[in-house]
DNA sequence: TGTACATCAGTGAACGCGCGTTCACTGATGTAC
DNA sequence: TGTACATCAGTGAACGCGCGTTCACTGATGTAC
């Protein structure tokens, strides 16, 4: 977290408090952000140039701490049960969603919202987490019958997923819970057989020889 | 369209106009829609209750136009060739979505927006393309080894990546856009494989055997 | 060790402006008899 | 066929209010010599 000053602390944890709440950071009011961080309105202008800025200052902290966590969990699962790597990490991906609510669920409005460098910045965080799982499943060999290229597909596809299933799961009661996280490991378990079958047959031979049968090799990962 | 007020017609107009221009239909305000509009401001509560209020009726036509439409692409298809359904609906839904833009960004913000029952009539119409389209590929017999319940799961999960996805294809050029279509079919194509090959082997099977092979009968409709 | 100065976070008053909402009104279109 | 009345879409003035932004200020902390 660094050394940050009091006031902008607050500003950030008031903005996020406010806007998660409502459902809108782009209706966020500047007095009324300041109003609920106890502060004087021009204080704003000390730390951030607009609404805008703080919200990508707020998300660079976010990133700067579940990338990191996520492939950890990764590595660590991996070292553990190779089979329980997908499971553990969309646990993982939830329980932050849950424990940074307001965080996430101002990032899922921003990525449609009014803001191009927020839009933008939601999006980076996705691609990189993306690009971080394709890596890892490639370095700890997970799933080796896949193609890099199909790799970073299926890996979009996961995040993308994740991602905007948490707006679901962060409104939901604990069975919900429980059956989100489960549609999401089946959401892997269909996509790794799926590509693998592709990788195998070959991309043509699959989508044209109806007829046929694929073969998927399960991959570890599943 | 129905007989519908001439007034009350400019306003949603102007309203998708507005919101789509600036990613917000939460930072809408009602003077400025009413100066859109050409109207008075008073005009508005003619017509509406709040905001919400126009932004549900605005969805309800979107509604009432796109599920009707995406039967008839998916029984059309069929028609022709149960192997192009996929993609044809596809095709579909983005064309669809590139020519009611404004509507479908609204959508887009309006999931994860302030207005709950905005929030709630998206929900409802994502749930009801996602149950029409299951039911669709059950009495089409498009994919007669999945049981009804893998159905209804991969139909949500096809909606809903087509749906987030609509955000990227709709801010793309041509060709993005073309690469958009293709992973949406490749993902599709990846579900079909995996779930059918989790229904023919069976769910535990295919999560427990690690080293075996899933056999995956490829569906009428990848 | 003390002094002078710069930097920084935060304050408080003031500005003009556009907002949502209200009220009482107009004028056109339909409808009962 | 004419008349009286109701309904409906839209108008225009007025209200009080909270907004973003500006200005000049304070007081604490660091730093050069």
């Amino acid at each position: 977290m660094e050394d940050i000053a009091d006031g902008k602390r607050r500003l950030i944890d008031a903005a996020l408090r406010l806007a998660a709440e409502r459902r809108s950071f782009a209706a966020l009011g500047l007095r009324e952000l300041a109003r609920e961080a106890g502060l004087n309105p021009n204080t704003f202008y000390r730390h951030f140039r607009d609404m805008e800025d703080l919200a990508v200052t707020a998300l660079a902290e976010v990133s700067d701490e579940l990338r990191p966590m996520l492939r950890a969990v990764r590595w660590a699962a991996a070292r553990d049960n190779p089979q329980e790597v997908a499971t553990r990490a969309c646990e993982a991906f939830f329980a932050y969603a849950r424990a940074h609510a307001d965080a996430f669920i101002v990032g899922l409005c921003g990525i449609t919202g009014p803001q191009p460098a927020l839009r933008d910045a939601i999006r980076a965080l996705l691609d990189a987490i993306a690009a971080e799982m394709a890596e890892d499943i490639e370095r700890l060999e997970l799933c080796p019958a896949l193609p890099r290229v199909a790799l970073d597909d299926f890996s979009r596809y996961v995040v993308s997923h994740l991602f905007h299933a948490s707006a679901d799961y962060l409104e939901a009661g604990a069975s919900e819970r429980k059956r989100l996280a489960q549609q999401a490991t089946q959401l892997i378990r269909w996509l790794l057989v799926g590509a693998n079958a592709g990788a195998t047959a070959g991309a043509h031979a699959s989508a044209s020889h109806l007829g046929a049968l694929a073969t998927a090799p399960a991959a570890k990962l599943s």
